[in-house]
DNA sequence: TCTGGGGTCCTAGGACCC
DNA sequence: TCTGGGGTCCTAGGACCC
């Protein structure tokens, strides 16, 4: 048996643990550069903000009805997931993080224990400890206890916890109450491919043959599908999986028209990239660039390209990936025209021995040596206390715009909550 | 005027090999 | 006039997730 712990509302649930006052005001979280919108509380879903709104669409409805906006604040909500998890791990020895806001963790067949109630105590115990409102869901594959999560946070009359029936009337019930495009795993287009087949609902997945399935769609499809049907084709993933890339990219806070900006928004990514590989231990044997205009701009010219390279042997050093990552910038750079967009791309990630190259003289432990130092200081200091110069020496133009974040309460010291 | 960032998996098609 | 069969590897693009 599966269960899902969902967080509702979860970075606008957030920032109200810490701004009771906020308790039943409408939240909308924006995007990085206050671009979107990327959550929102219930109030705020009740009056018509969709996901992914960009805000000045909705502004009017935002001053009619005093909705309180916030830049994300990721040190906070990363803290408070962790919180989340942690007291999870106190009922339940084994979990999978599977994203900022949601947890998997198995229920094993104990008699005495029935997972209803477990999940009961945990969600109340998780609220109580960090004022983070859980829904959980408790069903025989991971798909199926996702979809008793939806259920668990629609209807209010299951209390937050709702477990997939075993009885097969009640089963097609609740199938027959979710929409195709709903079902983990089948997003708006797949679920376009099945209304065209006469699909439009979970029971009419688990209706059609297995063969079939695989025939109009593809194996992915068909193991929700078989998932859906009750036969579990995904484990409870709780080591944590290593990555296979790594991605650091940012739109401009203006449109961005001089090399000079470019190259540093492109170091500043690629240096923040390196750092993270290093943190994890991995290094990276492929290297890319990405650089865009406004895709928005129809009457710009547009130009989205990107150009990558080997990076022989495989490294994490930041020199090394910051000289390849500006030279393939250089190369893709088109002067007078505008650009919204660039990011640094890692892949071919691997850990632990890696192949060596028998022609190069870089002394590779002085680099690591070097890295070491570098890392510390900054884990100390803070972030970007010392880095190459390339990134650039002040706050300028291209950088990220975030204007309502609130405090990072839990993790500065000079931001910690004050009574007033 | 203003439109996010970071991942994974699968498939088709092209280039290449013998 | 008639032009094979069996592989691998790589990339781009499309789908999904949060």
């Amino acid at each position: 048996m599966y269960a899902l712990a969902d967080c509702n509302n979860f970075y606008a649930t957030c920032e109200r643990v810490f701004q009771p006052r906020l308790a039943s005001k409408p939240i909308i979280v924006l995007s990085n550069n206050d671009g979107c919108v990327v959550a929102r509380s219930q109030e705020a879903k009740d009056l018509g903000i969709r996901m992914g709104q960009p805000v000045f669409q909705c502004r009017d409805v935002i001053r009619a009805n005093d909705v309180v906006v916030r830049s994300s604040n990721y040190a906070l909500y990363e803290d408070m997931s962790r919180r989340v998890v942690s007291s999870i791990l106190n009922f339940i020895p084994d979990v999978e993080i599977y994203s900022i806001d949601e947890v998997f963790f198995d229920l094993p067949p104990v008699v005495d224990c029935d997972p209803e109630i477990l999940c009961r105590k945990i969600q109340s115990t998780v609220l109580q400890w960090t004022g983070v409102p859980v829904s959980i869901g408790i069903g025989p594959t991971k798909t199926l206890a996702k979809l008793a999560n939806r259920v668990a946070k629609k209807d209010p009359l299951v209390g937050s916890v709702y477990r997939f029936p075993n009885h097969d009337l009640d089963r097609r019930r609740v199938l027959a109450a979710t929409p195709i495009e709903e079902v983990w795993g089948i997003g708006r287009q797949w679920g376009k491919r099945f209304k065209q087949i006469g699909v439009d609902t979970a029971l009419g997945v688990v209706q059609m043959r297995t063969t079939d399935i695989r025939s109009h769609f593809n194996v992915t499809v068909m193991r929700t599908a078989m998932e859906l049907s009750g036969t579990p084709c995904q484990n409870l993933e709780s080591a944590p999986v290593q990555r296979r890339s790594l991605v650091r990219s940012r739109s401009f806070g203006r449109m961005v028209t001089r090399w000079g900006h470019m190259s540093q928004a492109i170091a500043s990514h690629a240096i923040r990239a390196a750092e993270k590989l290093r943190s994890e231990g991995g290094v990276a044997g492929r290297l890319a660039v990405f650089i865009y205009t406004n895709r928005f701009r129809k009457d710009l010219p547009q130009h989205c390209v990107s150009g990558s390279c080997e990076l022989l042997p495989s490294t994490n050093t930041t020199p090394v990936i910051l000289k390849e990552a500006t030279a393939i910038g250089r190369r893709l750079w088109k002067q007078g025209l505008q650009y919204k967009k660039a990011g640094v791309m890692l892949s071919e990630i691997t850990f632990g021995e890696t192949q060596g190259t028998l022609f190069s003289d870089r002394d590779y432990e002085h680099d690591a040596k070097l890295m070491q130092v570098m890392d510390r200081i900054n884990v100390k200091m803070g972030s970007g206390t010392l880095h190459p110069a390339a990134s650039g020496l002040k706050r300028c133009s291209w950088s990220m715009q975030q204007e309502y974040r609130s405090p990072r309460y839990t993790s500065r010291w000079g931001e910690l909550p004050k009574t007033i």
